[in-house]
DNA sequence: CTGAAAGCGCTTACAG
DNA sequence: CTGAAAGCGCTTACAG
C-alpha cells in the first residue's frame, strides 16, 4: 500500500536519487499506518508490510545496489529503506548464510605499536574487501592457550588472522581440526602460511651496518626468544657477522621483553659486564629506547661510545634524544596482505607464505660509525 | 543413545572433572555412529542425536554451568560438549535472544596511544563482564558521519562507546533514535553521558605549575579545538591563569594535531614569532613530544630556555630527550568505568557521567622553573 | 519478475 | 526434570 505525496512531509531532508517516491513516514508517530510507531527495530518485515510486497522481495531489492535498476518495486523499497535508515540484521544474514565476513584477529597487545599499526593495515584492508574483523587481544586474557580465540570461533568468524603466535602454540593445530582458515602475521611458526617480514634479512642488513663501521665487541638484545621475530632476526644477525669475521657468543645476548622497560633492564645488564660492548643489535625498536634511555643516564653517549641498532622504525624512532638507526618493516603491508592471504585461502584457494622486505635506516645512534664504504 | 566404556580410546587426552561417562568420539572416523565424521561444526543438534535427548534438553545443560549440577544427563551432555570443544554459535544464540552480548566501540585511531591504552580498559573490562567488543576506527572509513557505527548497528550491539566524538557529531542523535545505548568516552559531547578525565582540572594544574614558577609569556598548543579535551585543557589552562594575574590571548593560541609531526610545525609557528614564550602548554604529549624535538633542532634547550608542559602521560613522555612535565590521564581506568557506565545504561538504569581525577608530573622539561612554593 | 516455504542454530515458555 | 513447538530475521532454491 504506497501512498504518492506531491509534497514531502520534510521538504529539507535529503531525498534520494530515485525521487520521492513514496510519502516520508517517521518513526515518532506521523504515520496513519498502525503498529509502526513501537521502538523495536525496523525489519524487512516491516517493510514488505508497508510496500505491500512479500519479505523475500525486499531482501532481493536490498541486495548488491546494481546501479540501474529499472524495476519501480525495488526503487520503492530501497527508498523506504533509506528514508528509515534500514540496516539489516547482520546476525540473522549470517546465521541464514553461513557466511559472516568476520575475519578474527588475536594481537598480543595494542598498546605495542608495531602491533596496533599491523591491526591498523588489516583492518583497513579487511573493509575493503567488504569484512569486518573482530580482535581477541591476549593482554586482556592473560591466557596464550588457544581457548583464546574461543570467542571469535563462537562468533563464526571466516577465517583468523594469527599476530601472537609463539613456538608450541597450539592454536593452528586447533582451528585446522575445524576448519577454519588462519593465516600467521608478523610472526612464523613452523610451516604454517604466514606474512611477515624477512626478519633474517634485516638481522643481515643491521650485521652488515655494523660490520662495515669494524664493530666487532657486540652485544644482541632480543625479546623473547619462543616469538619467530626475536628468533630470526638474532640468527639472521649473527650469520651474517660471522660471515664477515665475527662470531657472537651465547654469552652476549641479554634476553628482554618488547617494551621501553625491559630494554632499561637489559641495558644494566651491559653495565655489568667488565666491558661495554661497542656496539649493540636491539631487536625491537621500544626495547632499543629502553637501553638508550639507560645508557644515557650512566653518562655514556649512544652513537659516539656505543652503536645501537633498533628493528621496526616506529615513529618516535626519528625522534629519540639520538634519532635511531634500525630496520624498517612495512607494518602497515604486512597487515594488508595478511588479510589478502587470509581470503585467499577462505576462497578456497591455497595461498603462499610471503615475506615483505625489510630496509636499513642509518641515523645518528650509528652515525659515528658511518659505514666505510657508503 | 549412550556407551559407557571401561577403556577410553585416547587415554592420554585429558579427561573432565565429570569422568568417563561416554566413550571418547573423534571427529576423525572413529565413531561407529553414522552421519557424524563430516566436516560441518558440531551443532547442539549433533549432540543431542549423540546423547539421545532432545536438543533443549542440551540447551538448558549447557547454560550458565552450575558447578554442583547430580543431574547425569547434564553431567553427560557436558562431558561430551568438553569432548568435541563444541564451541555454541553465537550469531544463532544472539538472534533468537535478542541479546548480542557485544558493545560497539567507536575510535579515531589505534597507533595514538591515548586511544590503544583507553581501548584495552574497555575490552578488559567487557571481558570481564561477559561482553564482547567490536571496533569502528574512524582513521580506517574517512568517515565521521554516524554512517562509521553503521556496521556495529547491523551486528546489533547493545550498546556504543564513543570515543571519536566531535563538536556537531550526529551519531549520538542517531543512537538515540534507534534506542541503542551510548555513553562518551575520553572525550564529551553536550549533556550526553560520559567517562572522562576532568580536563579543566588539568588545564588548571597545568596552570598553577607555570604560574608557581612566574611565567607569564606563554603559548598554547591545542590539538583540534572541536574535540572537548582540546578545548576544556585550554579552558581551564586560560582561566586559572586569568585567576592568576596572567591573560592569554587568543593570538598566543596555535592550533595543531594528535601526533608528533604536527607539534613540529606548531614549534615552527613559534620560531617565527617575534619572541619566543618563556613556556609551552601542549594539550597532548604527543604534540609535546613534537614541539620539544623541533625547538632542540633550532638550538633551544627545553626546561631551561623555555618550560614545556604535556598532558596524557603517555609512556615515553618520562623517557624524551628532556623528560616531560605532564598531566597524568588514568586511561585504563576511563576505558574501564566507560564499560561499567554503559552496562548501566543497557540495564536499564540511568547512569551519570563521570569525572576522572588527573594528577600534575613535574619533570625536566619545566625542571628550571620549579614552583616557588614546592 | 514475485510469492510462499523452508531453514540457519539456537532459546524458552508451555505441557507433561 | 524433559520433549515438542515456535520463532528470532534473514536468504534462497522453487514455482508460477
Amino acid at each position: 500500500m504506497i501512498e504518492h505525496s506531491e509534497a514531502p512531509s520534510s521538504p529539507n531532508r535529503a531525498q534520494s536519487d530515485s525521487g520521492k517516491l513514496i510519502r516520508e513516514i517517521t518513526d515518532d508517530g506521523e504515520s496513519p499506518m498502525e503498529d509502526t510507531r513501537d521502538t523495536s527495530p525496523v525489519t524487512m518485515a516491516t517493510l514488505a508490510k508497508r510496500v505491500g510486497v512479500h519479505i523475500s522481495t525486499v531482501s532481493r531489492a536490498l541486495q548488491e545496489p546494481r546501479q540501474h535498476t529499472t524495476n519501480k518495486t525495488t526503487l520503492i523499497i530501497r527508498e523506504l529503506a533509506d528514508q528509515l535508515d534500514f540496516q539489516p540484521d547482520a546476525t540473522a544474514s549470517r546465521l541464514r548464510t553461513r557466511r559472516s565476513r568476520l575475519i578474527g584477529v588475536t594481537v598480543p597487545s595494542l598498546t605495542d605499536p608495531v602491533h596496533a599499526t599491523t591491526y591498523e593495515g588489516i583492518d583497513k584492508q579487511a573493509l575493503r574487501r567488504g569484512y569486518s574483523t573482530m580482535l581477541s587481544m591476549s593482554a586482556n586474557l592473560d591466557d596464550r592457550s588457544p581457548s583464546r580465540a574461543n570467542s571469535l570461533i563462537r562468533s563464526r568468524v571466516e577465517g583468523i588472522i594469527i599476530q601472537d603466535t609463539f613456538e608450541g602454540d597450539l592454536l593452528p593445530a586447533t582451528l585446522r581440526k575445524r576448519h577454519i582458515p588462519y593465516v600467521m602475521c608478523l610472526r612464523k611458526n613452523d610451516d604454517e602460511v604466514s606474512v611477515a617480514v624477512d626478519d633474517l634479512l634485516g638481522g643481515r642488513l643491521a650485521a652488515e651496518h655494523l660490520a662495515a663501521a669494524g664493530h666487532t665487541e657486540i652485544a644482541i638484545i632480543s625479546p623473547d626468544s619462543s616469538v619467530s621475530t626475536g628468533r630470526d632476526r638474532v640468527e639472521g644477525f649473527r650469520r651474517r657477522m660471522l660471515e664477515l669475521g665475527t662470531r657472537i657468543d651465547d654469552s652476549r645476548i641479554v634476553p628482554a621483553g618488547f617494551d621501553i622497560a625491559s630494554g632499561q633492564r637489559a641495558a644494566e645488564t651491559l653495565l655489568d659486564w667488565p666491558k661495554l660492548p661497542t656496539a649493540i643489535f636491539a631487536s625491537n625498536d621500544l626495547t632499543a629506547a629502553g637501553i638508550m634511555f639507560r645508557l644515557r643516564e650512566a653518562g655514556i653517549t649512544i652513537g659516539r661510545d656505543v652503536a645501537l641498532v633498533g628493528y621496526n622504525d616506529i615513529e618516535i624512532s626519528k625522534h629519540l634524544p639520538v634519532p635511531l638507526t634500525t630496520i624498517a618493516s612495512p607494518l602497515h603491508e604486512v597487515g594488508a596482505r595478511s588479510l589478502d592471504t587470509l581470503v585467499e585461502a577462505i576462497e578456497g584457494r591455497t595461498p603462499r607464505s610471503l615475506k615483505l622486505t625489510p630496509q636499513l635506516l642509518a641515523r645518528e645512534s650509528t652515525l659515528a660509525f658511518a659505514p666505510v664504504n657508503a
